[in-house]
DNA sequence: ATTCTGTCGATATCGACTATCAGATAAGAA
DNA sequence: TTCTTATCTGATAGTCGATATCGACAGAAT
C-alpha cells in the first residue's frame, strides 16, 4: 500500500506533478477499492469521508490525470458512467469482463486469451493493435437459476 | 430496401406498434447509412432532410423502440455518444470493431472468432453468454505511416 | 516582496438524453 | 358517420455526468 503510493508519487513527479493531499486521498481510495469498478461519484463520496473539504472537480481532475499517466484505466460498461480501475502493473492489455445482464455484477477474467486473434487481426487488416477490450454479456452463475428466458434480456442495452 | 422496410413494419405490428411516417423516415435513414455508425443526433439531422417537422424526441423514441425489438443495436465507442447499427439478420452476436486511435475511424470485422473462447468462459466461469463485444484499439492501415510512437496514444481514452 | 506556476473548491455550463404534457392521429365501437 | 380510446408526436423543461471557468491560495523562483 505505502509502497504503491510512493511509486505513484514518483510517477507523478516524473511528469512534474505533485502528490497533493487531495490526490493522495484519491489514490488511497482507489487502492483500497481495487477490486471494484468505482465511478467518479463513488470515488468522490469515499474520498469525502477522509478529506471532507475536497471538491468534485478535483476528483475528476485527479482521475483524468492518473488516466493520462496510464496509472488507472477508464472503463465503460454502458451504464452512462465512466468507471476507473487500476492498471495491472506492466500489463499491456487490460483484462476482460463478464457482465451479468440480470444482476449487473461485473466479474473479471485476468488472463488474456486474445493472442492468436490479435495476430490474425494485425495481419488480415493491417491494423496495429495497442489495446483491446472484450466484454461478455450474459447470465452469471449466481443468477442462472432465476432466469428462464435469457433471450428476453437482450433488449435495449448498450453493448 | 422496400423489402426490409416491409419486414420491419411486420416486426413492429407483431408487437402492436405502427410504422408511422416518422418511424419509417428514421428506418430509411438507418438503412441508407447502414455502413456508418450513426449517433441519434446524426440520425436526427438526416431524417430532418426528408421530414423536417420531426422532433428529436421522436428520433430517440424510435431508436429506443427499434433497439428494444432487437432490430438495431446500441453501440458505445467511448466518445460519450450512443451509436446505432443494424443487426445482421439472424446474427446471434454482433461483430467486432477496429477503432483507430489516430483518426477515429471504426472498421469492422464481420467474422466471429470467439467461439472457442466463449466455450472456455462458459465452462470456466459458469457464465452463460448471450452476447459479447470485442473492440481493438490501435493504428489503422491508413494512419500507420503518420504515427511514430503509438505508446503515446494510450492516454486517457475510455476503453 | 513580487511574480509565476500549479493546484484548489465552488459553481456555471455543456451535451446527451429523458420526462412531461398538450395536441394530433389512427383504430374501434356505437 | 360520430364518439371514444389508445397511441403517437413535437416542443421543451429537466436530469445527470462531465467539463470549463474563475478567483483564491500555496510554494518556488527571481
Amino acid at each position: 500500500m505505502e509502497e504503491r503510493v510512493k511509486q505513484i508519487k514518483q510517477q507523478l513527479s516524473a511528469h512534474n506533478y505533485k502528490l497533493t493531499p487531495q490526490r493522495e486521498a484519491t489514490v488511497r481510495v482507489l487502492l483500497e477499492n481495487e477490486e471494484d469498478h468505482l465511478s467518479a461519484e463513488d470515488v468522490y463520496l469515499l474520498v469525502k469521508e477522509k478529506a471532507p473539504e475536497i471538491g468534485l472537480a478535483t476528483v475528476y481532475r485527479t482521475l483524468e490525470l492518473l488516466s493520462d499517466l496510464a496509472i488507472i484505466h477508464k472503463l465503460n460498461f454502458g451504464d452512462g458512467v465512466t468507471r476507473y480501475e487500476f492498471r495491472a502493473e506492466g500489463a499491456e492489455h487490460h483484462h476482460h469482463h463478464l457482465i451479468c445482464l440480470h444482476c449487473g455484477t461485473v466479474d473479471e477474467i485476468t488472463d488474456d486469451w486474445l493472442g492468436p486473434i490479435e495476430k490474425r487481426v494485425e495481419k488480415q487488416f493491417d491494423f496495429q493493435i495497442i489495446d483491446h477490450r472484450l466484454t461478455f454479456h450474459g447470465i452469471c452463475h449466481r443468477c442462472k437459476d432465476q432466469v428462464k428466458d435469457p433471450k428476453k434480456l437482450v433488449g435495449s442495452k448498450v453493448t
